[in-house]
DNA sequence: TTATTTTTCCATCAAAAGATGGAATCAATG
DNA sequence: CATTGATTCCATCTTTTGATGGAAAAATAA
């Protein structure tokens, strides 16, 4: 049985789908208060009610926009995971900020999105529950001991490196001008930025925890 | 000449700085267009039409708003400098990390709009210089080798210690469900967290380059 | 081709939100 | 007190925004 977001997902050449790619640009630049179901529709350039009649209203658009990039997040970070298993963890790590950089100023929305879930009320209670990936992404920083449990401080820890990473994706617009560099070298920059600053304390305290 | 901010500022039991106060808080929370004047004045107990006898049209609040909390947050900032001045690098960062979050938990709508600020566009086009903390943080972190110019390197490197503070702040509401702890526990080891994973990285490289 | 279903748009609504004029109230001043 | 100026609220307006019913058009099936 698909949901209509999985049909959506799978045909992404389909109105619906259409509807919730720009749906994520809007949202993600404007939020969800900033954005209207008119720039949405006057962007797919179709009407308001078109809109509607494939995804109901405002607020289930929007939770199906927050379930899509989820989605994608996920998938990223398993392709990811999978793809670092058993290196040592400064190559963990350089390969992953590497990796989700990449990805996410490719999908900058995605960024947007996470940021504006976090940091933000909406007027319109929306109850949507999103998966979670701290405990996920601190075992595979080999952040818990225990297998079953994570402890508060991983997961702290991880939500420092993941948002550390949207950060400077999300607030392009703004740091740019700051530093007065092309797109080029502001990512460049900001993956050799996050490296140096994230990846030195973990692997320090590795080398500690191993030699005692 | 007074400016209508500084009359708001200085005396703070006037309804033009009750005003002011509560919309800090509100943009904070629910942003620009998340916001409403109705739900500003409900919260001062004032008709929406003495909102606008004092601070003029929402756009011109908003600003007002951002224009205060860069004042309170630049004051913080001058009087950190002072207090950590001269002294070796791990204590500057450790003491100006526990005396921001301690401030910034406090009034965590700064953290929020400075957020907001950086992460997301506004429909109606605003236009307002925010003053720029970077450079000066970068030469109080002793990341400026000329006096005169801060690298870009240098920016982003602060601009990833501010936000790194920041995002633990105005995302309180959702982290601290995920790792479930109560407001002072939460608060501790963001602290911690913080100093571990950003002092690091700065003061090892400052041991190795003292020592070429 | 004709019938049926799906998709799209037009017209229109109701509620929300920003904004203002002017009367009423309050405070200060002569 | 009376006058002036500042502040506040009520009533009201306009625009924006979310939403829908129903006709038209397009696609699909029979």
């Amino acid at each position: 049985m698909a949901t209509p977001l999985e049909k959506a997902r799978k045909d992404p050449e389909s109105m619906k789908a259409r509807i919730l790619h720009i749906a994520r640009r809007f949202f993600g630049e404007y939020g969800y208060h900033g954005t209207t179901t008119r720039m949405i529709a006057k962007e797919a350039g179709i009407d308001i009610s078109t809109l509607h009649y494939h995804w109901g209203d405002k607020k289930d658009l929007y939770e199906a926009v927050i379930v899509d990039i989820n989605k994608d997040l996920g998938q990223k970070l398993m392709a990811l995971e999978k793809r670092i298993h058993g290196l040592p963890l400064d190559q963990r790590m350089a390969i992953a900020i590497d990796a989700m950089t990449d990805y996410l100023f490719k999908f900058p929305e995605v960024s947007n999105l996470v940021l504006f879930h976090y940091f933000s009320k909406t007027r319109d209670a929306l109850d949507l529950r999103v998966p979670e990936f701290t405990a996920d992404i601190a075992r595979s920083m080999g952040l818990t001991r225990d297998r079953k449990t994570t402890s508060p401080r991983a997961k702290i820890e991880v939500l420092a490196v993941m948002n550390a990473i949207h950060n400077f994706i999300s607030g392009e617009k703004f740091f740019r001008p700051i530093v007065n560099l092309n797109r080029k070298d502001y990512i460049s920059i900001v993956k050799e930025t996050l490296k140096f600053v994230l990846i030195g304390s973990f692997v320090e305290r590795e080398k500690k925890q191993k030699s005692s």
